[in-house]
RNA sequence: GCGCCUGUAGCUCAAUUGGAUAGAGCACUUGCCUACGGAGCAAGUUGUUGCAGGUUCAAUUCCUGCCAGGCGCACCA
């Protein structure tokens, strides 16, 4: 793994800025903020910074000068530096501050590539810190439902993003395995099961209205009742179908951390022990409070009912201390949008705790609205009539489900068609990156055994197209990297379109093979970067790279 | 009533979290198959960023008010 060409760039800019003393002091500020990205136009060049921009206010410059200024100063080091060997041209714009490379350094770039595959691709931007990302997390009252299946698909690719990045990531699902939802679902079970046996039974609302409980009942009666507690029955009974579902989507979890196990433990009597030894914890109206306000949420929280019994935040509390304990320094929470009100509470309790309120994100993951053809297929979960994950799944298949949940970002409605991502044509995303990959593969099959890719000269690599594709090759870190600081996989899916676009139109201009033994070489080194690449990428995602369609 | 989120092209969504002329796909129109996979490629059209103010070098992005839609407001989980 070497450093980015930018992040060396932007210490020669900062150094460039050293001779002015006001700088110094306003970059401190900004020194988060500060990063060259990739510009908006081609024009600008390949890689930007609006630094300038920034530091114009503070220095009481006009921007456009200031980056003239700056411009001229970075030439001057550059000139003494051997990344000068790398960038062609260095232009002020407008107050950005332009930086143009070398078709060497993109050739270096896709040498790496060709010689150490996905190696070359692996950032470390985490230095092995580790991170827990927990999610789904459904109570296990009944299958996964669609909303489920998008914070799989998000969340597993995060985590793969994450790895990939240097973080230690492990992958975690809450289990909700008692209180009053699971004396719910007991109580529902019970009754189905009643009821099959012929007697009248009246069904409260509130009770889980779907299929799966005359099921699970009647797999009871087929055993004589002989199940031991209907309610651990059925929990078990449940979390073996949500296992089998997750894993049909290539979803892996590391652990499932329970919440009885966690009372077992008296982990949450110890943590609410260590609140109250911090003077966080009041008791009013039989009930125990916590202090939330005191942190920065509008109202406190009860975590001890009056009848004695925790409300969901006690041991939730505790799991997050247990978290932390484990050594965890980036915990990541992915939740549905019924949730958000939950976000302060929790974040009063992770600093209550005497942790960062940012080493805890809660991403929300939206709400995806399934359709059939255009026809919206409507969803009620309280009547139990809901598509299901595994009806997703089971139409769509893997690939293309993982794709589409994926394909927006994470906090925003996503509409997902059935009939497009079925589809075998352009109009589906997924077939158009997989078919680029596929078409690569069959190129690579029918090109004659000779030298190696990796000797090709790349110089002869001249073709718009060509450089095109080397340089959209070459973005793929950059793209990572709006991931990680947006904690949201979702670019990566553009970038796959972009890539995939990006070859077909390589593809239609020029041939690879019988292009003379030079040439075809090094187009042969490209086209197998490329599939470096979109393999890479698909995986990162989680979805397969198929040779042939 | 209080709080949070959303409002961008005919449709679905972007805009690197305050940056350059607001961009893609779909749809629509018209072309390209004697070549490595046409499951592909090329060209063309689309905007008062819900409305009205404000903050500044710069606002789709931040602030205020209104309009419309969604969600939440438990000693449920």
């Amino acid at each position: 793994m070497k450093e980015k060409i930018s992040a060396s760039l932007l210490r020669l800019i900062v150094e460039s800025l050293s001779d002015v003393p006001e700088a110094t002091g306003a970059l401190v500020g900004l020194k988060e903020e500060l990063y060259l990205e990739l510009p908006k136009d081609s024009r600008f060049g390949d890689l930007a910074t609006n630094i300038a921009l920034r530091l114009a206010k503070p220095l009481k410059r006009s921007p456009p000068e200031l980056a003239q200024d700056l411009a001229e100063k970075i030439k001057i080091r550059l000139q003494k530096s051997n990344l000068g060997l790398y960038v062609k041209e260095v232009k002020a714009a407008g107050g950005f501050v332009n930086f143009s490379l070398r078709e060497e350094y993109f050739y270096k770039h896709l040498l790496g590539v060709v010689r150490n595959g996905k190696g070359a691709l692996r950032m470390d931007f985490g230095c092995g810190r580790k991170v827990l990302l927990e999610f789904v997390s459904a109570n296990p009252t009944g299958p996964l439902s669609v909303a489920h299946a998008r914070q799989a698909a998000v969340g597993d690719a995060l985590a793969r993003v994450l790895f990939f990045l240097g973080f230690k990531v492990r992958k975690e699902y809450y289990l909700n395995d008692e209180g009053n939802q699971i004396d719910i679902l007991g109580r529902s079970v019970e009754l189905r099961l009643r009821e099959l046996e012929g007697k009248e039974v009246d069904f409260p609302d509130d009770h889980y209205q779907g299929d799966y409980i005359y099921e699970i009942a009647r797999t009871i009666k087929d055993k004589g009742r002989r199940v031991g507690d209907f309610k651990l029955y059925a929990v078990g009974h449940i979390l073996k179908v949500i296992r089998e579902e997750l894993r049909d989507f290539g979803v892996h979890f590391d652990c499932w951390y329970s919440q009885k196990s966690l009372r077992k433990s008296g982990r949450i009597k110890k943590t609410l022990h260590l609140l109250e030894r911090r003077g966080l914890l009041y008791r009013q109206e039989g009930a125990l409070w916590f202090k939330s306000t005191q942190f920065g949420d509008d109202k406190d929280r009860v975590v001890v009912k009056s009848d004695g019994s925790y409300t969901y935040l006690a041991p939730d509390i505790a799991y997050h201390r247990e978290k932390y304990r484990r050594g965890f320094m980036w915990l990541i929470n992915l939740w549905g949008p019924d949730h958000h009100g939950y976000i302060n509470r929790l974040k009063a309790a992770v600093q209550a705790l005497g942790e960062k309120a940012d080493s805890l994100s809660v991403i929300i993951v939206q709400l995806a609205t399934i359709f059939r053809a255009g026809q919206q297929v409507l969803m009620s979960t309280r009547r139990g009539q809901y598509i299901t994950m595994r009806e997703v799944l089971d139409e769509v298949g893997r690939d293309a489900a993982r794709f589409f949940f994926v394909m927006r970002r994470t906090d925003s409605h996503l509409d997902f068609d059935l009939e497009i991502a079925k589809k075998k044509n352009s109009d589906n995303p997924v077939y158009y990156v997989q078919y680029a990959h596929a078409r690569i593969c069959s190129i690579l099959a029918n090109s004659p055994a000779g030298r190696s890719a990796k000797e090709a000269d790349f110089s002869l690599l001249k073709e718009a197209e060509e450089l095109a594709l080397i340089r959209k090759l070459w973005e793929l870190s950059y793209v990572l990297e709006v991931c990680l600081k947006t904690a949201d996989p979702y670019m990566l899916t553009v970038y796959l379109q972009e890539l995939a676009e990006t070859f077909h139109k390589f593809y239609d201009r020029h041939r690879v093979l019988g292009q003379g033994k030079e040439l075809t070489s090094a187009r042969l080194a490209l086209i197998s970067a490329t599939r470096t690449v979109i393999a890479t990428g698909l995986d990162l995602l989680g979805i397969s790279a198929p040779e042939k369609m």
